[in-house]
DNA sequence: CAGTGGTCTAGACCACTCA
DNA sequence: GAGTGGTCTAGACCACTGG
């Protein structure tokens, strides 16, 4: 593991902890560079993982402070902020899925310019219902190319795709585009959800990428308005 | 401006006028760095946000490409990504912007919490209707503290409270968080944006911070579900 | 003015990819 | 094995804050 990762770690367990107020700085960078014996560019790199977290802000001439809102996130309870899977997300909560359709086929035009897909390069294409403590929280339809994620039978979707991607294949989640939008519910949500004419949903659209770039699921996932929002911070960032 | 951005704008600029392909990687981190006269790592802040933005990625003993999906962005709508206000967002189209209620008043326990304010502090308290092309848009529904945003009045309010905060006041506006989440109609819903029970609105809740971390901006943002949905992009970063 | 974060350099070593 | 990106160093100068 990378120093900058490893010193950003301690520096968000410490914050965590409750060690700094907001109301006084960190230690200067030149102190955290000698207390962790190491260049300041490096506590600069670790301190840059926080801010990008929305945990702490730098102020030129002044110093690095703990931001005042961190409370803000666990107020929410759906966050769809990581690459990790749903399955992951709900800590102490038992997540199950139904599979509620699955097949093997050959990819549409926009799936294969989404995907990057060859005419013959054949998708699972498969829908999902999400079970939070024997209650139905969401449903997930999914395209992932067979030649990126082999394997993927009804036994994994039951589980986590993600884990069997890290543990099984040995992948690494990288980015993610992500649509966010309102919709009038369709049949499945009548269906699974609850959802009635009056009932509107939460969509996320969205295309996940390996870290090598290679995109790997495009979904379409779906929730009734009461039961998940999404949390998104955006750190300032150069206009380019 | 420092030498990174300027050199992170060229290569946008670059790859914008489709100087690289998405198979053919960018000239290697020494070469830019040659190129530029620099250093590599001044390259590496420039390809980094770059990175951020989602426009290329970078592989480890490879080389750094351009991404297939940048056309991803332009599908949609309303992007919501960036700290500018609405005003500024839509291109080549007339947002105007007419003031439902206008409000000097003491801030309530949500509010001084959010806004990190005193039990003193006033705060403006306004509702908007934004307008594209005399078609109705969306209602924003503002909170802002009088002493961190002086001297906003209905005129400013009618103009872009952005551009006057950046102009007049000289603030630079920093992070944001954002609550994303669908729900049901409301009055003002049914009243100014044609909506009817079964209209599912997608709602953004966010507080907006400055760049030295003073929140002052609490606001809820509504539109129907079929005008403008959230696109997001969230790069690979350390897990910590 | 002293102290702080922001930027930048030149060079080094390592981890990884790919022919 | 050559070439690439990822990390790290030690030091420097600048911009800004705040007493």
């Amino acid at each position: 593991m990378a120093k900058y990762v490893e010193i950003g770690k301690e520096l968000k367990a410490q914050i965590m902890k409750g060690t700094y107020s907001s109301d006084v700085p960190l230690p200067d960078q030149v102190s955290l560079a000698k207390i962790f014996k190491t260049s300041r560019v490096t506590i600069q790199k670790a301190l840059g993982l926080l801010i990008n977290e929305g945990l702490i802000y730098s102020k030129q001439g002044s110093g690095t402070y703990v931001k005042q809102n961190i409370n803000l996130l666990s107020r929410f309870d759906a966050t769809v902020d990581q690459y990790v899977g749903t399955t992951e997300l709900m800590h102490g909560h038992l997540v199950t899925s139904k599979v509620l359709a699955y097949n093997v086929r050959l990819p549409n035009a926009k799936e294969r310019e989404d995907l990057n897909l060859a005419v013959a390069d054949a998708v699972y294409d498969f829908v999902r219902l999400r079970i939070v403590d024997d209650s139905p929280w969401k449903i997930e339809h999914s395209i992932m190319p067979v030649k990126v994620v082999p394997g993927l039978n009804e036994d994994v979707l039951a589980r986590s795709i993600y884990r069997y991607m890290r543990e099984t294949l040995g992948e690494t989640i990288g980015a993610a585009y992500r649509i966010i939008r309102a919709a009038q519910p369709n049949s499945y949500d009548r269906r699974y959800l609850d959802a009635v004419s009056e009932t509107p949903m939460l969509e996320v659209e969205q295309i996940v990428s390996l870290a090598d770039g290679t995109p790997f699921e495009y979904s379409f996932t779906r929730n009734r308005y009461d039961k998940g929002s999404i949390v998104v911070y955006h750190p300032e960032r150069p206009m380019l």
